[in-house]
DNA sequence: TCTTGTTTTAAACGCTTGTTTAAAAAACTT
DNA sequence: AAGTTTTTTAAACAAGCGTTTAAAACAAGA
């Protein structure tokens, strides 16, 4: 993997930084360049055209999107404990990248949409043995029987689904963006403690 | 309130599927007209401009979505049976609406963001009385010590999300379209039984 | 039938878009 | 220091955008 040059690296950033907050659509050649603090012209010079450079950032977020998973299944733990610890750190990634799954899911959508490609990603985090440890405790009746897909799909709306409407939920319950965020805290416990309860209901102790 | 003309009607119609499928910014004047079957100047003749026709479809996107909540929340039930219909009539509703949410949580995010007009919508919602069922279960030790705010978000995550994020799972698991309708109906009753379990310990049995 | 007002259209407006060009500036080579 | 290549720029390009205009088509009443 030969380096960028520096204006190359500074034109990804930019880049990077607008499309993640307004999108493809959303976005000009020219805003890029701007925030870059250079010519509209060097953005298709390094990069061909606009729909090649957000290729690019699309599939480097992704990557963000799935690498921060991996790191988590690889630790030594019982699979409640991975999930536990998981969802904290989900929470935490997405404080920092808020734009993220917003971003990634709208692309998706798009009619000339984006798609994953040949998902070698989700390969990585099925290499940390996550989804056999899964069938492995399912098999040994201490997890509940769920389908991956289902298992995938709890943990992700309870993670995500929060700060993807943030907006709206301010909107809603007229708080403000430092209230909103004690309280995603706070979320943050009951779905830990929701999911787990469910996904082994022997050893959930449900207490109020 | 009088009745709009035949060709307002079909623009607001036109303007509504656009506009939904791909955003205020990622369709044109044009495209909306076109799917009306008309000229581009009667789009701005009935609407003024594009972002007025826009705010005017947005608001009754916004009405669709609440008003979905309304309907069942009258009825007569216990809470838990309130909640469980409730998870059942919006994953209905949402096969027959799947942009909604996406659109609604997209727009909100732009820039030059829509809002939610004196949240009224949810003034409807309140008024069900569904929230002072909440806080008198709770008072009474029937219900989990929970906010308002969290309770909304764990039915909403776990309806809305599964929807929204329809593409990017296909994409991950390599499944058709019928196939992710088919996971859908069974990730409901598992949403629902884990929902119901968290917020009423007491009642729920927990089997495997 | 002529008039008046409404609805619809084709064409144009000025502006912004993504992309290209050709020349200038900078960096590198010998 | 001169020549060559790489990087950067300002300017232009055609195409598409939202919007406006002015005239045509239509409807209704006298």
């Amino acid at each position: 993997m030969k380096k960028d040059t520096p204006t190359e690296e500074k034109i990804k950033e930019a880049a990077k930084t607008v499309f993640l907050a307004k999108g493809f659509e959303g976005c000009t050649s020219r805003e890029i360049a701007n925030a870059a603090g250079m010519n509209v012209a060097l953005v298709n010079y390094y990069f061909r055209s606009k729909s090649q450079l957000f290729k690019l950032i699309f599939q480097s977020a992704v990557e963000d999107f799935m690498l921060s998973m991996v790191h988590v299944f690889k630790t030594e733990q019982t699979l409640e404990e991975k999930i536990r610890y998981f969802i904290e750190k989900e929470y935490e990634f997405l404080a920092k990248h808020q734009e993220l799954p917003n971003f990634i899911i709208n692309e998706m959508n798009r009619e000339e949409g984006c798609s994953i490609e040949h998902n070698h990603h989700f390969q990585q985090v099925a290499e940390t043995g996550i989804f056999n440890d899964c069938i492995k405790e399912q098999a040994a009746g201490r997890m509940r029987e769920i389908s991956l897909l289902s298992m995938i799909l709890l943990i992700m709306s309870n993670c995500h689904y929060p700060t993807m409407s943030r907006k709206l939920m301010q909107s809603i319950h007229q708080i403000s963006e430092e209230e909103y965020a004690a309280q995603l805290a706070s979320h943050k416990s009951h779905v830990t403690e929701m999911i787990v309860a469910y996904l082994f209901p022997k050893n959930s102790n449900n207490t109020l």
